[in-house]
DNA sequence: GCGATCAGTT
DNA sequence: CACAACTGATCGC
């Protein structure tokens, strides 16, 4: 949770993403994007009645927050306050002090801040300089210097305080891999289970409300498969997400939620209730998606070069002087002699083409990373302003680098008597000062009628290995019939098109929980995989084998069967986009605009049965885990084009194999068999 | 009864 | 480990 009181020092009458305490008196709100932690006091009854009360007061955000804030009845007494303002699109507000008749005029800009759809930083001019407020935040590499509103002419602006609503002074964050490794990392993880049978099938663990609507997209369109949701009104305006998600849970990718889906998965269910059919179960992988906030500060920071800069949280084990040691030096007042240093300006990495015929209202991606021509235009309400800089120069470094990513983790864990798991998680290398933890998770579940025996505790498993099953036992267990799940005899869509099939009953409905045998994943899938810290403690003893990106992309698993039974890979994935690898250019549409294919049919939902309580045990499960800290030597070279490759200036992996499915798939065949694979 | 807060869980 | 969200207990209005 930031710890961001929502005011900022130049302009303190301004309220950004906390709407309580305070906040309540401000002049005029600001919503950086639509996720819960940002949005304290927005339903407030107390800022309901400052509404009331004061009618000049508005909120500011991006037209798709706006979109997705009023889905929810509870934000709809907002509806006539909000104030979609375009991104990359100078506006100035004249902010009015209701008490004394003060007046002030402020423009700001929402620039794509690449955190989730609708998600921006915001840049505000005004008398007390201009400031930045980046919110959660995302960047590519090299982003800032291609905002073109962050710079004048050629030279980044000058920006006297950059407000920071992100955790991101631990150096282990600093390096990130690029977008096009870790989505295709992800795609190819899918690609290779999903095609294994039509009862092989992937959960997205997707914790947040917002922010894994790319990933979806990418892998339905890559795949053909839709991505299951439990709702998607909230994208009833933006068919580019609607139609690669759906509510018909008879698909291969699900991104459903429940509030026990982890109880839900141990039974070897999705979280929608989806179990097997024809007594079949299915094989469940499941995909952690991880939404970290951290980015590659330094280099954002080393760009913009603001006189100040305030960190609003203060990341857990670290104190408020380490991250001021942290941040001082990328500030400009900073030199090692207490002396002003300035370096050369920043310029203006890259000028976009002014597309000037293009007359679309809605500039806003709805991942806010792709820029998108500046095109100036103002609302007809509003007058756009061109604030003279305060000051002559400003300072930069050449090179930025500025990176975001999402990442995963990855377990195999075929449940019932069994339960394994390969952890997937990715190092770029342990020793860099700069550098990042992205993993995949994934967990593959099974589900065996007729063993009831656990293999073992996982913490126990930890403190000795000698019993642990060797990787390949996991996948040797036939896919069989369980009584619980034999009613269906439905036939189920072949892998292809599944996701598109809209036959009711292809699965069945599990009516019955596995007992309570089963070990927590929590125990295993979260707290034993590796950290950037490396295996200690109870780990040291485990086998852990990390994969690069360019390994994956290669998709040599062959060591997944190196003698331990967890393997750690990882598959880290951007949510933020360029051009290259996004072509979406989302929006919400008119709310007349009808929305094409069966949406209608969609958005009303399907019931999704959840029962969860009834019926015995079918399933004892247990998860095993090794790791091996010895393993966990990242590769430099794949560090250093890991890092390079998402730069917008450079082809990402160039190098890079391109990912061989059919490996992949020819590998998960020979595990699925117990073979051994060298 | 509602909301805020905190601790705990996932 | 951290992110975002949820749950339940407690407290005050």
């Amino acid at each position: 949770m930031s710890s961001f009181g929502g005011r900022m020092r130049e302009y303190p009458w301004l309220s950004i993403d906390r709407f309580d305490r305070e906040n309540l008196r401000a002049r005029a709100y600001f919503l950086s994007h639509c996720h819960k932690d940002h949005m304290k006091g927005l339903r407030a009854p107390s800022l309901k009645r400052r509404l009331e009360c004061s009618l000049k007061v508005h909120l500011y955000c991006s037209p798709v927050t706006k979109e997705l804030l009023l889905t929810s009845p509870k934000y709809k007494f907002w509806e006539n306050r909000i104030v979609a303002l375009e991104v990359e699109t100078p506006t100035q507000i004249s902010l009015l002090d209701e008490a004394s008749g003060e007046k002030e005029d402020i423009v700001v800009t929402l620039l794509p801040a690449g955190h989730c759809p609708g998600s921006v930083m915001f840049l505000f001019q005004g008398q007390n300089g201009t400031v930045l407020y980046t919110g959660d935040f995302r960047l590519a590499k090299g982003e800032a210097a291609r905002m073109e509103l962050l710079h004048s002419g050629t030279r980044v602006k000058d920006i006297q305080s950059v407000y920071l609503d992100t955790t991101f002074c631990d150096p282990r964050f600093y390096q990130i891999p690029s977008r096009e490794e870790c989505l295709n990392g992800i795609l190819e993880l899918v690609r290779s289970w999903i095609t294994l049978s039509r009862y092989h099938v992937v959960w997205l663990n997707c914790k947040a409300a917002y922010g894994y609507e790319y990933l979806f997209t990418n892998l339905s369109e890559e795949l053909g498969v839709k991505v299951h949701v439990n709702k998607l009104d909230m994208f009833k305006n933006m068919p580019e997400i609607l139609y690669h998600i759906t509510t018909d849970r008879h698909t291969q990718i699900h991104a459903c939620r429940h509030p026990r889906d982890d109880d839900y998965l141990r039974g070897n269910r999705l979280p929608c209730g989806m179990t097997s059919r024809n007594g079949t179960p299915l094989r469940i992988i499941s995909i952690w998606a991880m939404n970290k906030t951290i980015i590659w500060i330094k280099d954002f920071l080393g760009y913009i070069r603001p006189v100040n800069v305030y960190p609003n949280v203060v990341p857990l084990g670290s104190t408020a002087d380490e991250v001021v040691k942290i941040l001082k030096p990328l500030c400009k007042s900073y030199s090692i002699n207490s002396e002003p240093k300035y370096k050369p300006l920043g310029t203006l990495k890259r000028s976009r083409t002014m597309d000037l015929t293009d007359t679309d209202e809605g500039s806003d991606d709805l991942f806010d990373t792709e820029l998108t021509p500046v095109r100036h235009k103002i609302p007809k309400h509003q007058v756009e302003t061109t604030l003279p800089e305060t000051k002559a120069s400003s300072e930069n470094s050449e090179g930025s680098h500025s990176e975001n990513m999402r990442s995963y983790k990855a377990t195999t864990m075929p449940m019932s008597s069994q339960v394994d798991f390969i952890d997937c998680e990715e190092s770029n290398g342990e020793d860099d000062d700069e550098e990042s933890e992205n993993t995949v998770w994934a967990q593959v579940v099974t589900h065996s009628p007729d063993s009831t025996s656990i293999l073992g505790n996982p913490n126990e498993e930890q403190e000795s290995n000698a019993d642990m099953p060797q990787w390949d036992v996991f996948f040797k267990r036939d896919i069989k019939t369980t009584d619980d799940s034999s009613e269906n005899e439905d036939h189920l869509p072949s892998s292809t098109d599944a996701g598109r099939s809209q036959s009711p009953n292809l699965f069945s409905d599990s009516d019955s929980l596995s007992d309570s045998t089963h070990i927590s994943s929590q125990n295993s899938s979260q707290s034993t995989h590796i950290s950037e810290q490396g295996s200690q403690g109870l780990d040291s003893q485990a086998d852990t084998v990390l994969i690069t990106s360019q390994q994956t992309h290669g998709a040599d698993f062959s060591f997944l069967n190196k003698g331990g039974n967890r393997v750690t890979v990882s598959v880290s994935h951007f949510m933020a986009m360029d051009n290259q690898t996004e072509s979406h250019r989302w929006k919400p549409l008119d709310q007349n605009t009808p929305c094409p294919g069966n949406i209608d049919s969609d958005l009303k939902g399907k019931n999704q049965e959840t029962n969860a309580e009834t019926g015995a045990a079918q399933t004892q499960n247990t998860l095993i885990e090794v790791n091996n800290e010895k393993s966990k030597t990242p590769n430099p070279e794949l560090e250093r084009d890991s890092q390079s490759s998402s730069d917008f200036e450079i082809p990402s992996t160039p190098d890079a194999e391109l990912p061989r499915p059919d490996k992949l798939h020819c590998l998960y065949k020979k595990l699925a068999a117990g073979e051994t694979i060298y």
